[in-house]
DNA sequence: AATAAAATTACAATCGGTTGCATTTTAAAA
DNA sequence: TTTTAAAATGCAACCGATTGTAATTTTATT
């Protein structure tokens, strides 16, 4: 004997008017007057009436949900993102409906279908590692549903993204380990096609450029980038093969970095003092491995908040995102013991 | 002019037949011929059909979604749990709905309500630092909305709950410990009102006991146990302040040990000789301090799974859940140079 | 070919909230 | 008191899928 459920219908019959009059006094309509609103918000209270939903949302044709499409949830970057959208969307009356890809572009497309077909009002997606063709997202587009895109990116003229200057940043650390000496640096990243991945390695070439030193795809290590495929000893081995030993290393990840700096410890090379070593992200790890890891503190929390509040004032028509191509969040190298060839400042 | 929503009526019309056929063709109802059936499907797919969810949900009293509460997402531990529990859900047909109560009571009650609201089909939760009344989960009880607890778990005879041996893998860890020759134990825990940490503390005190050592409310360190206030130092500090000092620390998550080994490290303590220490969680970051930390591996994605797997049974009807009380899942220690005062094994 | 039985398909009500428009009530003006 | 305007409320259709029951068609049986 579950206890039936209340609907407007109950409220109306208890207080002898109309359901319409129910409907608009719960959502304040102007034209329900102050009196009866009251009246209506205490019976509704008083009986345990929750909104249904669906009805709801089938009349409005919204479901106040919003999908987000990440590539792994178990990732410090991706979870503190996901916190920040969280807040924010908590905040305005959103649920968030959330898929991981696992970096595959199969089940990132069945990710996708699924949140169209739960109608999500907008979705926000970072892609996965080697996803090319974004075709499975064009149904959002043609449907004028709003897509926005974060970190991993894709430039499509319906699509605001939110990112980093991953170029730049990788400019600056990267002149930073040549400020510090070092002459042969090797750059450990992912998947080139990745706009992140692809903009580092070009701030990275620019600085070598820059101050005068050559860059040879022997520099360059292309590497899954997977946090969670454990104590990750490839590429590791790949620079100590690399002869004269490289005196520093971008590696655009802080945990695969601190896996490496491990490897290379193991293998008796000092850091910095043999090979400097410089990460990204500002992972929690990066301030407890020995020594400190030099990084870029990468404001995923911002990032989250700022892609919600972007996403869901475009919905509520406070702002036309659309008018938006790109917002680039503020990004800041922090120097720490990892990459400090000349002793500590 | 957007593409106008195709709907069982516009399929209806198009081959002439009732919306009622269609709708039992396209869920595959044996009362449908295999023509008909053949013929609805694909006019479905070449009109770009989509079902409506909300018209479903209002008729069936469904969601196919499943709301899971928990205190943070950016806690490795609590992203992996998460990964388990998308990894099934949505190779199940279930959408989830993600919110953080960031510790704090009066969030986590707002949350449920919001999960409530959204009718839900079950919960999972896992409860916020300091919550001791849980009746904001009543009403879940009372509309028979199955609700599970994983990890910060409460005793609730409608309520199965995942967990872990939590007061087997403090003792054992504890003694493991003495084994190695500490006398004097410390133990860094959050909220002792928390099954988790109580369960631990009663470990830990059984562990002492068993083997002749005397536990003083001395050797307690309660603390807030957030890994995202950064480099904490309070711990270490109250550590340090113990005379005499302590030879041996159980600190019951690995971030956490992590900036306590750093504090300890800099006042000069060296680890495991003058204080072995012991984590909890097996967080990638056990592995990568200097020295690596010995710890209790914490199944987090398979408890996701299994927690996952569990509800969606239930709501299946394929198991009742309600006859399960707790679900034990195994944990097991892993010893690591930050403990062995006797040397590497 | 006639009849019964089985297999298909259609009708119409239902789920609960929303909203354009019509109607009633109340207040203000004449 | 009557007229008019403004404010408040009600009516009824609609959103799209589902399903019990009735109606129709097909197939089998004699």
């Amino acid at each position: 004997m579950k206890s039936k459920e209340i609907t407007i219908y109950d409220i109306a019959k208890e207080l002898d008017i109309s359901p319409a009059t129910v409907s608009r006094g719960l959502r304040d309509h102007p034209a329900i007057s102050r009196k009866t609103k009251k009246k209506i918000m205490d019976t509704a209270r008083a009986m345990g009436y929750r909104s249904n939903t669906f009805a709801s949302s089938l009349r409005l044709k919204r479901t106040n949900t919003i999908g987000v499409i990440i590539h792994r949830l178990d990732s410090y970057f991706v979870a503190t993102v996901l916190a920040g959208m969280e807040k924010v969307a908590s905040e305005s009356g959103y649920n968030l409906i959330i898929s991981q890809s696992l970096e595959n572009t199969e089940k990132e497309i069945a990710n996708a279908n699924t949140m169209f077909n739960s109608r999500v009002d907008g979705v926000m997606a970072s892609l996965a590692y080697d996803t090319e063709d974004i075709s499975h997202f064009e149904v959002f587009i043609e449907k004028k549903i709003p897509l926005l895109f974060f970190d991993r990116v894709y430039k499509h003229k319906d699509c605001p993204n939110v990112v980093i200057d991953n170029y730049k940043a990788a400019y600056e650390i990267t002149s930073h380990l040549i400020e510090q000496g070092c002459k042969k640096i090797v750059h450990v990243t992912g998947n080139l096609k990745r706009n992140v991945y692809a903009d580092r390695f070009e701030g990275y070439k620019k600085a070598l450029e820059d101050n005068g030193l050559k860059y040879t795809d022997e520099l360059l290590i292309i590497n899954y980038m997977d946090e969670h495929i454990g104590p990750n000893v490839d590429a590791a081995k790949q620079i100590l093969a690399i002869n004269p030993l490289p005196d520093g290393a971008f590696i655009t990840n802080d945990a695969f970095a601190a896996y490496c700096m491990r490897e290379l410890k193991l293998a008796g090379i000092s850091i910095p003092k043999d090979i400097a070593i410089a990460g990204f992200n500002n992972d929690p790890i990066s301030g407890l491995v020995d020594p400190n890891l030099t990084t870029i503190n990468y404001p995923s929390y911002e990032m989250g908040e700022v892609a919600a509040r972007t996403l869901i004032n475009h919905l509520r028509e406070v702002t036309d995102m659309m008018l938006t191509e790109s917002i680039v969040l503020k990004s800041e190298m922090i120097i720490r013991g990892s990459s400090l060839k000349k002793g500590a400042q």
